[in-house]
DNA sequence: TATGAATGAGCGTTCATTCAT
DNA sequence: GATGAATGAACGCTCATTCAT
């Protein structure tokens, strides 16, 4: 990746983790990006597209550290822990990233086309509940339900803990593991 | 409430569900509420004490309204049930307030101490959870964690009901408290 | 006069003296009168005319000070005497009217028909000078300059002592008297 | 000096000495500098900082036009003299500066710590009246009250000059040397 | 007569975007 | 390609003035 984009990207991922969608100046980002102003409109059409690109970016790579190690071989249970815990770890490594997400996902930027387009990323984690739902393994719900309690879950406690509402250690993690397995299970 | 106030409450509501805490003008919200611009003024001390008021507002309704019908002396089963079946009500009911909460809330404007303070309004629910607990008859979790697979899967299934990615029916979410349930239950 | 009329002469007074003409809201003006923000416009016709009329109700009460002991059958040493200390002590027991009056005195709000309008209260004082030069007791100069030298001074100095620049004694006074005296004196 | 800033100053110049420091809109400074209302920005840091910056320019210009000629090895009546009539010069020269300063001096955004900082530039003019005075030429008297007796009234003239309260001549000038002389002269 | 809530034009200032260099 | 000075529309907010009470 070119390396100014990637500057420019850094530095919004830390103006708007920091101070919000709505007080984000593109001065201050071309600022810590160290670029100069005119230059992020040479990698970008402007600000709307600058943001959409980076949730963009940061949901590809979300999904890749997600299902990087995902075992399709492995027993079903294992599977389900290997989401859970690789989605909370990633939220938990990357606050700033959760942040950004968080907020863009929930403001009126975030239109469904936007969403859809992601969702081949997810395609495996997707295709896993589907198959549990099928199997009967799982309660017969959505699988869109079933990731809800899994994925979504993961990212609840994980904003829980990082805003101080809640301390997760180890045990506890393996705790909302089984819960989340329990939510779902038949 | 005096009218104006209430009438600017509205507006800004409209305003923030509709284009985002990022592009709501204040010119704009003193025009969909009928009023002078400089009349916001008389009312609220800026911009950021207008949106953390409304903020406010909003969730003391929302725990009246949750905790409207709730019965400290039914068992628990059916407790846990109004709970959730009275955010996800909440929700489904006010999209608008729900999207303006949801965007305040995963916003570096909400601070700490404003959550903090908004908690004793939910009191008898976090009660609920801390009872659930210690009985025994919950996972040995922290309360906050026993109200997240509560509450906050409730918001959580609402907003995908709300965007669409999910289309809860009345079977649909007696299965999903049940799900709830399953998570938190021993 | 008028209560009202008095409290919001004196509140415009302290707001302007302390804050400056360009920083005196007419709301501040009410509050610290203690009238309703309207109650002003009952008495003068905007803000500008509140302000002139202060001006010339200032400049009325000054020279009633300055020659309210105004003895035309004194010697002229004594009467020039008078005139000056009166002029100088005005400006010190009265900082507050002197700041406006200097402010006021200085923009452009001051035209040359108001202040030609005040000439006729300092009537004595100008027939003074005329008649100082007229015997030839003073230098051939226009009466104006003889007065600059003398009311003029006496306010210049008194402006000094107020912001700190010059530490005014009763000798450095006497001192003034002469030095002024001397200025005119043929 | 950057262009656009000299004509931001000059503008501001304009708009202030004519309508005075209450009635000065930044967007009408803009217009008249032919720049865009943001470009004040880039070399200002706000509204106040403009104004105080253009008087301390102001004064350091009129320091450096009354002492330009200065010749400490002259005779002190000599030096005197030019010190009388270059101050008068430069206000009647530039009568938009001079209203300037005077309604600057005469507001309380004129803090001492910015009159002090200033004193620096009328060194020469400082020490003259001092030497003045320690050689017993002039009165005992401190030399800023000596200096109000010839600068200041040279400045006190010529705004009478310039609002056309007095009709100045040559011969009227050099009677306000003498005039002035004689006011410090033991 | 006196009030003060309400108004909205207009303020000081910001910031997304452009373009000459 | 990169820059950053310059822009000006649009922002948050103020305040002189009005008018229903």
């Amino acid at each position: 990746m070119n390396p100014k984009r990637a500057a420019i990207f850094e530095a919004t991922l830390d103006v708007i983790s920091e101070r919000g969608l709505h007080d984000a100046p593109m001065s201050l980002i071309a600022e810590r990006a160290d670029v100069g102003a005119g230059t992020i409109y040479r990698h970008f059409a402007n600000k709307d597209d600058l943001i959409v690109r980076l949730y963009r970016e940061i949901k590809r790579e979300m999904a890749e550290v997600i299902l990087g190690d995902y075992d399709e071989t492995a027993p079903i249970r294992e599977r389900f822990r290997a989401l859970w815990i690789n989605t909370l770890r990633y939220c938990l490594d990357h606050p700033k990233r959760t942040a950004y997400v968080e907020q863009f996902a929930n403001s009126p930027m975030c239109r469904a086309e936007i969403e859809g387009a992601l969702a081949e990323h997810f395609a495996p984690a997707l295709c896993f509940f589907q198959y549990a739902v099928e199997q009967g393994v799982a309660k017969p719900m959505p699988f869109e339900m079933a990731s809800a309690y899994t994925v979504g879950m993961a990212i609840v406690l994980a904003k829980m803990h990082l805003s101080g509402a809640l301390a997760l250690s180890d045990e506890l993690i393996e705790l909302a593991v089984d819960a989340s397995w329990d939510a779902i299970k038949r």
